[in-house]
DNA sequence: CTGAAAGCGCTAACAT
DNA sequence: ATGTTAGCGCTTTCAG
């Protein structure tokens, strides 16, 4: 168990015989050390085993060089390529990351922001859980000053920034592509509608039935937790239906797929009998039958965009003071699951 | 961007007039330290809003109280599940973990672990990526003596501790389901044999082989990347075969799922043509058609044993000295896709 | 039960 | 180009 002595700067500084300033120089490849002290310092730290402590220094420079991520879920495509997105920026950037997950709950994500404010991210990225009801929580980092960028499931209110698309938008053109082909009885399956997303989804598939001249049935509409169980349930609600819907419009790929699955066990035909259209343009898209249509949201570009402006805030090369809402482009693609014709 | 100002135990300290060594001893809820003074300092520290400075901490203490993960991919429910259950174990023990991942790239996974080496993390516990050539890159933790778990993927030689299932076992199972269908030229998916779960699957499927006295036919072992497009290109080398072969065992859902797909598209019937066999148990399987046959491996049990492992080290209560492999259970489910009877 | 003081390893202002 | 030194916020002996 003895840990062997960890290397300091003060070892290196008197085995050469200069001072710890100039050790602390030449490591940060400050250019005022000659390039030979550098060299002999370099060669020696390395021949010593010698690693930065970052605690010292994070004490001394008062920033941690870490940006902390809180999501809803770690299981999604959408979600892993959000993370794939920030992570290459911020890698470049030299920032380090800190990833959290709530699970979807409030307390969770309490737990979660309070930790990493105590951990002094110097910024924040997250999406919050369906169950959070406010966003007390984020107040401390507010307070210190600590920037915080929302993107997917985000409150509007407010001068936060955030990242999202355009869901009213892709909520109408799901919805459009389904009357489109004839459906005129079109489900909607979605969750908690106190999240932006959702309502705004919804909010588009009103304005396309009205635009049609469908009229708004509110028995079509139906909330569930995006679980498995959950997305069985609200299959056989859509089942017991009289007359059946032609079409349903699923808030994401998952629970799409879990009721495609649900309506061939019960001998319901896709799409001639009910048409899909699904959210995210996870994978799952083309490994159900039939391919499964779907919003595209490219989860890359916004956890890029969000880390870039994140980043360039702390750098003080953006603002994110005045910069309200990034909305990142996205697009409906059609495969069987909806085609008709 | 004027921050205000962190409280420190010296700014309750002399709000209170007393010494920040019983701040810093009631902060820790030293048992030494009055009820009632500890509860002044509480409340104080409360409405100050003080936060602990972990880095004075742990320059202090010469310990972090976090450990690392380095993992190959977040993209699958398997790696998920791990995560959550080394997450449950160390939450309650108080320690932070930081999560890496290499993406399957060697040269990231040696970044990753030089990061988190350098972050000294207290302990590490990680899988392989699919490239990963030698350990050195974990050497440096041995040398300072910082407890290091691999799983999943892991090097069996030396004196590492690891947890893993029984790969070999596993491979035997679902081949010799597949002989007991009636399938005789099966074809085995897989990746770099490198990877003990690799070869350890292989060596099942052949023992399998031989104890029905099936010859092995190397021509029917296909080694991919376990990308889409690999899948596909192993898939249709499958086809081109003559005869056909009437099985596959695929080491991965993700893979037998694509594999399916791209069988489907030509025409073959599964499992009348080939039956297929998969590994992991994804939520994929019962989504696809008909539903996957698969091994189950239960991520959150590995994540569970290695974290305490793990930590029950740290805390002197277990020792990883003396245990080298910890196997968890795991079994085979059978679904339609390699039901022929 | 509480206080004084040293020191963890590093950075940066100031001095040379 | 290099050295001296104070101090970041905390823990922990040692002394009362």
């Amino acid at each position: 168990m003895s840990k062997k002595k960890e290397v300091t700067i003060y070892d290196i500084a008197s085995a050469l015989n200069i001072s710890i300033a100039t050790v602390s120089r030449a490591l940060k490849n400050d250019p005022v050390v000659s390039k030979r002290t550098k060299k002999k310092i370099f060669d020696l730290a390395e021949k010593m085993g010698y690693r930065t402590n970052h605690f010292a220094r994070n004490l001394r420079n008062q920033k941690t060089n870490t940006i902390g991520v809180i999501v809803h879920e770690l299981n999604s495509n959408f979600i892993t390529s959000v993370l794939a997105g920030i992570e290459k920026v911020t890698a470049e950037a030299g920032y380090d990351l800190i990833i959290a997950h709530s699970s979807e709950s409030f307390s969770k994500e309490i737990a979660n922001a309070k930790n990493l404010f105590h951990k002094r991210v110097d910024g924040l990225i997250a999406s919050l859980s369906l169950e959070t009801k406010n966003l007390d929580h984020f107040k401390s980092f507010e307070e210190k000053n600590v920037p915080v960028i929302f993107f997917d499931r985000v409150e509007q209110e407010g001068n936060n920034t955030v990242v999202v698309i355009d869901n009213d938008k892709c909520g109408y053109q799901a919805t459009q592509h389904l009357i489109q082909q004839g459906c005129k009885r079109i489900v909607h399956i979605t969750s908690n509608l106190k999240r932006n997303v959702y309502s705004k989804r919804f909010k588009g598939y009103k304005e396309a039935l009205a635009d049609n001249g469908i009229p708004y049935d509110e028995k079509l509409l139906i909330i569930n937790d995006l679980s498995e169980r959950a997305a069985i349930e609200s299959t056989m609600k859509m089942l017991k239906m009289n007359p059946l819907p032609d079409a349903a419009f699923i808030t994401n790929d998952f629970v799409a797929a879990i009721c495609m699955r649900t309506l061939k066990e019960n001998n319901i035909k896709i799409p001639e009998d009910i048409a899909i259209v699904g959210f995210n343009n996870d994978a799952i898209c083309t490994l159900v039958e039939p391919a499964l249509s779907t919003i595209n949201y490219p989860g890359i570009d916004v956890g890029e965009v969000a880390a870039s402006n994140l980043i360039n805030h702390l750098k003080g090369i953006g603002n994110l003071q005045n910069t309200n809402t990034i909305i990142i482009r996205s697009n409906l693609i059609i495969r069987k699951s909806s085609l008709k014709k």
